[in-house]
DNA sequence: TTGAAAGCGTTACCAA
DNA sequence: TTGGTAACGCTTTCAA
């Protein structure tokens, strides 16, 4: 059996309240058997008994997050940065992954609900109506992390949209006029129609037309970069390619090495995320970095102020990051 | 004010106890109250209290895992085996992430013993004494995945001395008689000395000595495969190289071609792990994968049988999977 | 098959 | 500054 606070109490002669009162640091006590009490509690290897204080409380400092066990790898620089903040402001962090089974999926959220949470987290997801009904059903706040949802919640992401500009104005000021995106092509997503639409006027505002060929792939995955370079050929009908994510860069990337294309002489190449995988490759990719940890500990900051409006969007910083793989044309 | 089991019993008209044995499905109840209450449970949108539960009954099925935030990615592979084992077996999963700062660590470790924890998995960590103290000062079991400890503590892990033998001897048998191990000279942690070790036995058993400034590298890193090659310089005094982990081997690969050294005509590169990383290269990686899918699986069996011996050391299959990195030579 | 009641460990209120 | 006590929501024993 665990010592409690009563076995603490017995022991110092004094009450379960007062011990209690002393290791919350709350109400007022003599400093002087605080200090006893403190001593006892870590001779005897006391631990507090956090589902007993919840009970009691009746308010919880624990958000949960929902992780896509199929992560890109910066869910975990999000991860990093709701932890920093967490820790600073004395909250706890329950991770949950979750599958694409949707099934699966309520199981593992009524679970993350069953412990009295103060709000829930989705890192990037894209989450279904059934497993939306399930949080919306529970006293909750919730959080959209780098992903916008069509519904009323609130989000914090990378302004997707101003972010296109950025890179079709970049690629634009280095000559390139033919510019393809890949891995945006999803209908669902808001990020990816966001992605589109931005593509689309970055070109409009420079005086082109989009070519709707140019967007394709749909898999945030290496895969979706090489098949691209298959499906369009040689000669590539482009000079320059925005890859939807690090990985899917990557894999263009990889593509164009084994179809003797050369980076960045026969093909730019901008990626999305910036993230270390960025670094590997040779040529380093060119990136717009998304900051991933201020998503994060504004995530955190956002849930901890009560008065957080309910539909609020708010946006990240976007970094352009120049690599290896942009070269200037014309 | 959320629902609780008592609104429930008022609104079917019966005790709270039966809506309890009903919704846990213990003991015995007529299945014609049980499907009304289930009904309602449903309707009103109950959420069961989960910290109440605990408190209750005194054990928990919840396990603990600690994962370093710096962490390689297949850590996360680890992760989706056990939650796959969790989900079928009902437990569930406190994933917290620690940071190196070894007070961090004790409040992160702390606050997960807080909630009643039926054992704490350590990931790939080698944890400090320090939060080992806080760790067995509690009533938890302790598993530690993929590393071993010097304590006393059961562990799964891949058979690190076999692995290397296995390496050694398929290069071996490419003609390779002069190679280097990257990124295991840290002297600390078990592993490296299991895979220095057995490196330095496999040469031995086919009659070489093994040269001690072939051990090199001591950070997981990918700047640790760039720095070996330019460490040893050209030409190379060695014909293959083993890098100990994924991005190491990138790293290798990397710094080989900024070199100008060519994979695999004149370095062949063997790496550990064989996570995904491997498929982002040209060549791909010829790599020694580890299962860690079923370390995870493995981790959560060993939990959940009680009769576990307290010392015991399981692995796990190690396959070796050839890419293009590796020549024949001689 | 069902109900009443005690108890889990902590906190909060009120009184001393 | 301290102590007594009720309450949090659920499970479990024992009786009915």
């Amino acid at each position: 059996m665990a010592i409690t606070i009563k076995d603490i109490a017995n022991k110092a002669g004094i009450s379960a309240a007062s011990v209690s009162r002393i290791l919350t640091n709350r109400g007022r006590f003599s400093e002087e058997t605080a200090q006893r009490v403190r001593e006892l509690a870590n001779e005897m290897g006391y631990f507090k008994n956090q589902s007993a204080a919840d009970l009691s409380q009746k308010t919880s400092r624990v958000i949960g997050i929902l992780v896509p066990t199929n992560h890109t790898n910066f869910a975990d620089e999000i991860i990093k940065g709701m932890q920093k903040k967490a820790y600073e402001l004395g909250y706890e962090l329950l991770i949950a992954f979750v599958e694409t089974d949707s099934q699966q999926q309520i199981k593992t959220v009524r679970s993350l609900l069953s412990r009295q949470l103060l709000a829930v987290v989705m890192l990037a997801i894209d989450i279904e109506d059934a497993v939306l009904d399930v949080l919306n059903s529970a006293d909750v706040k919730l959080l959209s992390v780098s992903n916008q949802l069509n519904n009323d919640i609130p989000s914090i992401s990378s302004d997707n949209y101003a972010m296109m500009h950025t890179i079709v104005d970049y690629l634009y000021a280095h000559g390139h006029r033919q510019m393809a995106l890949i891995g945006a092509s999803d209908p669902d997503p808001i990020v990816a129609i966001l992605r589109r639409q931005g593509y689309i006027d970055a070109l409009a505002s420079h005086g082109i037309t989009y070519n709707p060929d140019f967007i394709w792939g749909v898999e945030m995955a290496f895969q979706t970069g090489i098949d691209a370079i298959k499906k369009f050929g040689l000669p590539l009908p482009f000079t320059a390619v925005i890859g939807s994510a690090d990985i899917i860069s990557i894999g263009l990337l990889n593509g164009a090495l084994d179809a003797g294309i050369s980076v960045p002489n026969d093909l730019s190449i901008v990626t999305v995320d910036g993230t270390e995988l960025t670094q590997l490759t040779r040529p380093i990719l060119t990136a717009t970095q998304q900051n991933f940890a201020q998503m994060g500990e504004l995530a955190i900051t956002n849930l901890a102020n009560p008065s957080r409006s309910p539909h609020s969007v708010i946006f990240t910083d976007i970094t352009l990051i120049p690599g290896g793989t942009v070269a200037t044309i014309g």
